[in-house]
DNA sequence: AACTAACGGATCAAATAATGATCCATGGAT
DNA sequence: ATCCATGGATCATTATTTGATCCGTTAGTT
């Protein structure tokens, strides 16, 4: 881990739950030397992407993430493109639906629209998806370069429920599986009673730059709505590159061996 | 420069104007050596705050921006509160109205409403405004901790136009009034021909965190509006603060000695 | 088709910057 | 009044960053 990613690591720490940090607390948590961390700190902040509160002397993120975050929405808008088309499918659907962007070493959860529903999923903005335990995950890995796909498989597959696709030629069988028909199923592969449909958002170069993905508690997977489901989350992840493109991009699957 | 400062300042060479870098263009740019530029790309590519065309191989700004800064806007949601609070400014005065935050080593430029006037003030977000030389800079120095203030009348004063304040005793005077009024005057000391009124927006502590500000040709600048003005831009950025904190900080003014 | 130039990327000895044990001052809590 | 945890500073040791140089590709020119 260089420097650089250590520094950007504690970034990471800073979350809706607990968007302060004190140095020693800190440094504990991310398992650095507490003279390691605070050098770290003052680096990010001389450059604006945390403060420091003058009398708590607690740290929190900066602006110069707002800035940086606009320049990009500004260049590539998925957000401004992509949240009116999740409205439009939790409405229609009245079930949850959030959007995951491939970034560093995960698919991260960028927006989320619940379903107005008692019973629901939730799933909270910022929450990094396991590839191969997710329906998301798996969407995007059967529209990956097959290289990433295969180099996955060799990481340790995590089983987070008795459900989770652990042994690799199930999770060959799921790839193919969304490689072939466009869109992939999650069945309570991270979480215990959650069944999820998600469909692949591709780049203009054909593979997957992230997911859109339905969620809900499993009890509504019913074979009715379950087709439904399908083609609006099919409609909606083609609908969100075609706007960002301008055209809507050639699949390029990666069948696994 | 530290490592980890080097890699960040990589990140602010991404604006609205350039949101892609080639390695060895980004490399002469930022005066480093190729093989570094690299692995400080690769380095942000790893945390998820820079992404690489796999086609093009270019650089652009990365997904793991979007959460972070979204992670920040809910904890301390300064856009989400004073973006209306612009806009309505704007619509009343119909002059260009921009919001900056303090952050890292100048002053931000987070978001800018506007004029629907033909003849206006065109400022881009993004913008690293120079403390000596704006409204909003003087509005916020005059709110400062006075170490802070001290601090940058000791730095180099880069005049940008004839009008720029240049003499520290002058500077001063401009700082001291505008802690004795609660706004500044920006007449052409950026840009000719452009006047601009600025208010600061305090924290909890009492200093400023940031400023509101209306900037105008010089030409409209006259004594009936500007009056009116300066009661917009204060009550705007009191609202601001109110809203952000729930209540109205004591103004901690910075008396330059 | 051969040549050139610029590109992204990889390598590794030398140089430099990061590390962490230790110390200090401050402020709550008991 | 004492204790303990906090944020912050120091500096010899250590590990990482650096950059000259190399390589394979690609795109433009002759």
């Amino acid at each position: 881990m260089s420097t650089v990613e250590k520094a950007i690591s504690l970034l990471n720490f800073f979350t809706e739950d607990t968007p302060e940090w004190g140095l020693s607390e800190l440094a504990r948590q991310a398992r650095f030397d507490k003279a390691t961390t605070r050098r770290l700190l003052v680096a990010l902040a001389n450059s604006g992407l945390i403060e420091q509160h003058t009398v708590t002397r607690r740290y929190q993120l900066g602006a110069g993430l707002l800035r940086l975050a606009r320049v990009r929405e500004s260049h590539f808008p998925l957000l401004q493109v992509a949240v009116p088309v999740l409205r439009d499918v939790a409405a229609s659907t009245d079930e949850t639906v959030h959007l995951s962007e491939f970034g560093g070493r995960g698919l991260v959860t960028l927006h989320v629209e619940e379903s107005t529903k008692a019973n629901r999923v939730s799933v909270s903005t910022g929450q990094i998806l396991p590839l191969h335990a997710t329906a998301s995950g798996i969407a995007f890995l059967a529209f990956s370069p097959s290289q990433l796909a295969r180099s996955y498989l060799r990481k340790s597959l995590t089983a987070f429920t008795r459900h989770t696709l652990v042994q690799p030629a199930r999770l060959d069988d799921a790839i193919n599986a969304a490689a072939e028909h466009g869109y992939s199923r999650g069945e309570q592969g991270y979480e215990d009673g959650v069944f999820s449909i998600a469909a692949p958002i591709l780049g203009l170069d054909g593979y997957a730059i992230g997911s859109i993905a339905i969620a809900m508690p499993q009890s509504r997977n019913t074979k009715a709505t379950t087709e439904r489901h399908i083609q609006a989350v099919r409609g909606a992840a083609r609908a969100i590159s075609t706007r960002l493109f301008g055209e809507q991009p050639t699949p390029r699957h990666a069948r696994v061996a």
